[in-house]
DNA sequence: TATGAATGAGAATTCATTCAT
DNA sequence: AATGAATGAATTCTCATTCAT
């Protein structure tokens, strides 16, 4: 429903459309929640139902089944993470202070802030259904294509050229990983976010030097 | 049961104990194959047992449960390539060949050769149970260590002093995850054996480079 | 609400009649539909609603609840047959080409006509809930008690005797199975309409020479 | 499992073979016995389990699912209701009394005594999904051609001719509705097997009669 | 040891019905 | 009167695990 079609309501209208939107993220909350504490197969729909005060019909009316709550927590959570990092990386003065901004930014302002995200989007979403892993390779390849512009648009200010025409794909597939695990690490598996800014800072070093070593 | 032990049996206990291991060995081959195709979830203990060409009873009879046969898989794998990488590192001339080396030896001889291996490791093993979870933990943990104590001899026989203590083990943490995304993302999700030759190299050059610049 | 009842109605107050009875019909005629095409389990409320362009609620406020639509749609049709089929004896001669007639109209007319109103007869009505089935018990006695009469008729007329005071209810309920057994088959079953016209003539002249075999 | 194969097993495994076709017979018994007082829809898998004295899961290791298990009760009606007619009509004088003597049998000796097959026959297996009803039509098909031989039979021995083709089909259309009528009408709706043996002889007459009347 | 039938708790999903607006 | 979101009991089916033979 677009902003336009909102105003042509009553305010009664609105109020129980606000209701409904309401309801569909506390259906989303508790599903994340859940998802993250205890994973997609033991969350039970009827105990998120519980959690986010509704009855499991609401769950199925708001949402084709568990895996499209899943998909849509997918989503969100990848928007968020897209435009942080773009919104970092174009405040900065360079696409090195760029990627080293954004990556930072990545690690300090979302992963540290938000475990359960991380746990949903590199742990629950793996390998639960053919659907949800297609929609995951989605969601990674755009990600990756981000990182891939930013890599690219460092080697054209530099006027760097790379050997070969795959590397920077490479190189954003590298960096995803690197994220990956080391968000993984430090915050789903041992609990060291103290540790997070020293690890951030040694990453986007880690990282700048590695795109250096593969230029001419 | 060790080697000394096996040579106190008589002929027959022998045959026995061997038919039992090809028997386990079947089993696990079954559920490699099965895990890595359909998913550990969809992949059943009947189906597990059909396709070992046993019953189910001599499932539980080799193994505890499901989850025991996935770690069992589990801990063979990453026994495989502890040795692969290991063997490749030691054959090397210097600690930075062997990164190269046995960097490369893992994606070409170990994930292009075994995509199965790589679904078990990277994809089925992920969010199934905090038993699973916990082991994965501990094999990775392992495989970072080897990774470190790697990094460290090349900072050592370089004479490179890192920025910090923590940086051998980001960096080790780091070039895991690349590892884990280049396999997943170019086995996995797509089918581009033919770019990892060119892959692996960038990933070595782009590690190796990444640990120069974290260093003075 | 009686024809004498609705004129003492303002105009407006009839619009709103019509529009009234409108939306019943329009509710009836996608029940019968949708019953037919997809069986009256498998048709939800929602999806009956939907296509009759109303509410769930609106279904709600014109019938008492599902069941109630099923057994108002068996009775418009029971009301249809009897209908037409009391027209066609009237019709006739005399009783004996009055069962002709009514027969070979309710093939021809009716049944070739309405394969939706024949599912719903025989098939979607059938062995629903206790409700449903004593609503259709009721149905077929009246139906079989007019063929009970034509059949009487037919026996005063002739001056026939039957061997016993039961033979006319049996006769009636034979031929009320038979044209159901014909209908089923060659409508619902197979899509046979070419052949009801020869089907007709057989049926009737079967049930005239089963009649006469029971006189003496 | 052919009686061969059976003369091969240990006794013990004769047992257990015992056991498991008396378990399956157990849930066949269990199913008829609701589905015929409770209605098909009505009747809950664990209710069945609980009357057969197992568990659910034994249900779905017998049968694939529900629906598996009306059509096997729907196979077993429709062997012993050939069996039976077949043996009368090849037991009579001449295709006359074949048809006479297995009619009478049908009602006298099948549905007289056992109403709940008649139930399911009749009323449980009618409209409950496109499965069922394209097994029914099946089953009914077969019936129809059994009536259609003998009527055939009959027209052959007496020199009779029909007026067309079509005739012998029509038929044993016919008799089939008239039979299922009779037994729903006096068995499930009404309790006047009391009625049964002068309907049976009504009814064979006027077959006898109909079938007459069609020939030249 | 090996078998495979039996178990039964647990899961997702459906859908007729209600009711606040 | 009409709407349609919310309800929640009911239902079918799955599957890891057990155990008598």
């Amino acid at each position: 429903m677009t902003e336009k079609e909102k105003n042509t309501l009553s305010r009664a209208a609105l109020r129980r459309l606000r209701e409904k939107e309401e309801r569909r993220g506390a259906i989303l909350r508790a599903a994340m929640a859940l998802f993250a504490a205890e994973g997609y197969n033991q969350a039970g729909m009827e105990r998120i139902a519980d959690e986010a005060e509704v009855s499991t019909g609401t769950l199925y009316f708001n949402f084709r089944n568990k895996e499209d709550i899943l998909v849509h927590l997918m989503d969100e959570i990848a928007y968020e993470i897209r435009t942080l990092i773009g919104k970092e990386f174009r405040a900065a003065e360079n696409p090195r202070d760029g990627i080293r901004r954004s990556g930072i930014a990545f690690i300090m302002e979302f992963c540290r802030k938000h475990p359960e995200k991380i746990a949903i989007l590199y742990r629950e979403s793996v390998g639960k259904s053919n659907l949800v892993e297609s929609h995951r390779e989605k969601m990674h390849r755009q990600l990756i294509a981000d990182l891939q512009s930013a890599v690219e648009q460092l080697r054209d200010a530099k006027g760097y050229r790379f050997r070969s025409d795959l590397s920077p794909e490479i190189i954003a597939a590298c960096i995803g990983g690197m994220y990956e695990r080391i968000a993984y690490q430090f915050i789903i598996w041992q609990d060291r976010s103290g540790d997070l800014p020293e690890a951030s800072r040694d990453l986007v070093d880690f990282i700048l030097g590695g795109i250096d070593a593969l230029c001419t």
